[in-house]
RNA sequence: GGAGAGGUGGCCGAGUGGUUGAAGGCGCACGCUUGGAAAGCGUGUGUGCCAGCAAUGGUACCGCAGGUUCGAAUCCUGUUCUCUCCA
């Protein structure tokens, strides 16, 4: 959420925002009910302010009937005005959340994903001297994914992932974690992108999947409710990722600045609706209700959010570049980037099956927009409180990488290369 | 799933209707004291919102949400979390 104090001042920049991002708010509105709640508040600050004179006249016994009366007068009013207040505080409330955040200023200005930029290009899409196959031929050939069985069990788009897949995603998150928790490597990356950050370790989590209504809508990240799964029964949900249980892992709470940044790195298996897929997106295990990510999250402070994010994109294309997977960069336009962002970067990485680079890495930049609902503070070391800056990005989707990995590494005969990065982790096997 | 106990400030802990934003202690900050330190002494030390350049003032907050009352940390209802015992 945004702070209604920077809508006042800066109403126009906020609307024309919310038109660039593709949101239909209406800062005109927002601002009427903002002053009339503001008017029966101080109101309702008054009326409160005579009772309590009253009372405090009262104690010690013997109150008169007149100001008994007097009393039980204002109680009434105090009822009127607090019942008024209420109802436009709700209606503000709705208002304010629907105001996206602003993008940053070098974010491209665009109406569809289509006018994203792509501001880099890593590796050329890898060739082969015979007609590559999709993952899910190979994983097919070799026993690797079985969908229909899964369809018996739990319906479309679930899957039994099976074998030496098992064990390729298991090498991937120990490659990750092991990497993430390097400080001497983390050091390494941030320099060699040019960024003075702390080279501090991520700390591993295994996070609860699931998560309740109001942490996942602090989060700004319950929408689209149709892309998530509800537990009626429950007031909860299955997380659509883990930088959502990540984030308000620190919900309410105030941070001394000196442990900042905190950094984690969640691994979780997610669960998402994904209706409406099509075609390719189909095959296989592209698309999947459930998949299994590893993802990294950070709360700093303001100044230090907008390095964390170049921070958390010098991560993934390292990742990338460690298993030897042909990427690109993408810059995403304010249409694409999403209401709780500021900034927005995608990887997208060749798929030879589908020839063409698809989306396997995203990195957010929140600002201060997540922890306004969430109220986790930093105390500066001035003693000052401020919001912590969010920012989470993937390490690797698992399905993703693994289709990337099996892609761009078959053989002729139904082989897969492991990424040198990836051989000590399956003892030593240069193929799958 | 059942029974019981309990959630008070950074921490411990008092408080069962009336200056209680909340005793006391610990911690922390500043000052005094000291050659220096400890001890000791003194002062201060929560958060949100509104108003104000500020000092400050008003208001709300004792897990959360309602209710009773002129007045609620204290009474009532619901709910949530933790702990103990049982299944």
């Amino acid at each position: 959420m945004l702070d209604i104090r920077f809508i006042r001042e800066n109403s126009a920049l906020v609307q024309e925002n919310a038109k660039n991002k593709g949101y239909d708010v209406n800062i005109d509105e927002l601002l009427r009910q903002d002053e009339t709640r503001r008017g029966l508040q101080s109101r309702a600050d008054e009326l409160r302010e005579k009772r309590n004179t009253i009372s405090s006249q009262l104690q010690g016994g013997r109150p008169s009937d007149e100001l008994i009366e007097q009393a039980k007068l204002l109680k009434d009013e105090l009822a009127t005005i607090e019942a008024e207040l209420r109802g436009v505080d709700e209606s503000f409330t709705l208002l304010l959340k629907k105001v996206p955040n602003m993008a940053d200023g070098d974010v491209p200005i665009g109406a569809t994903e289509d006018e994203n930029v792509v501001s880099k290009v890593v590796g050329e899409p890898t060739s082969f001297d015979f007609t590559p196959r999709s993952h899910a031929e190979i994983a097919a050939e070799r026993s690797w994914i079985d969908k229909e069985r899964a369809a018996k069990v739990a319906g479309s788009r679930f899957g039994y992932i099976k074998g030496d897949l098992v064990k390729l995603q298991f090498a991937i998150i120990q490659f990750v974690l092991d990497t993430l928790t390097d400080e001497t490597l983390l050091g390494r990356i941030a320099s060699e992108a040019g960024l003075d950050v702390p080279p501090k370790a991520f700390v591993p989590v295994l996070p609860p999947l699931m998560i309740r209504t109001a942490m996942y809508d602090a989060m700004d990240r319950l929408e689209p409710q149709d892309d998530r799964y509800k537990l009626e029964s429950d007031d909860l949900w299955l997380q659509g990722s883990a930088e959502h249980v990540l984030g308000s892992m620190h919900a309410d709470e105030i941070i001394d600045q000196a442990q900042l940044p905190l950094r984690y790195v969640g691994y979780a298996t997610s669960f998402r609706r994904e209706a409406g897929a099509y075609g390719k997106d189909m095959e296989g295990i592209f698309r999947m209700h459930q998949f299994d990510k590893l993802e990294m999250e950070s709360l700093s402070t303001s100044e230090a959010g907008p390095d964390e994010h170049l921070f958390f994109v010098a991560i993934q294309e390292f990742l990338l570049s460690s298993l030897g997977l042909p990427y690109r960069v993408v810059q995403k336009c304010t249409a694409d980037i999403g209401k709780p962002n500021a900034r927005g970067i995608d990887m997208d990485t060749w798929l030879p099956g589908q020839a063409n680079y698809r989306e396997t890495h995203t990195a957010d930049y929140m600002t201060d927009y997540q922890a306004r609902r969430l109220r986790t503070r930093v105390r500066r070391e001035s003693g000052e409180l401020e919001l912590v800056h969010t920012n989470d990005a993937t390490a690797f989707a698992l399905g993703r990488i693994m289709i990337a990995i099996i892609e761009n590494g078959q053989t002729q005969d139904n082989r897969v290369a492991v990424p040198t990065a990836l051989q000590p982790y399956l003892a030593g096997r240069l193929f799958l």
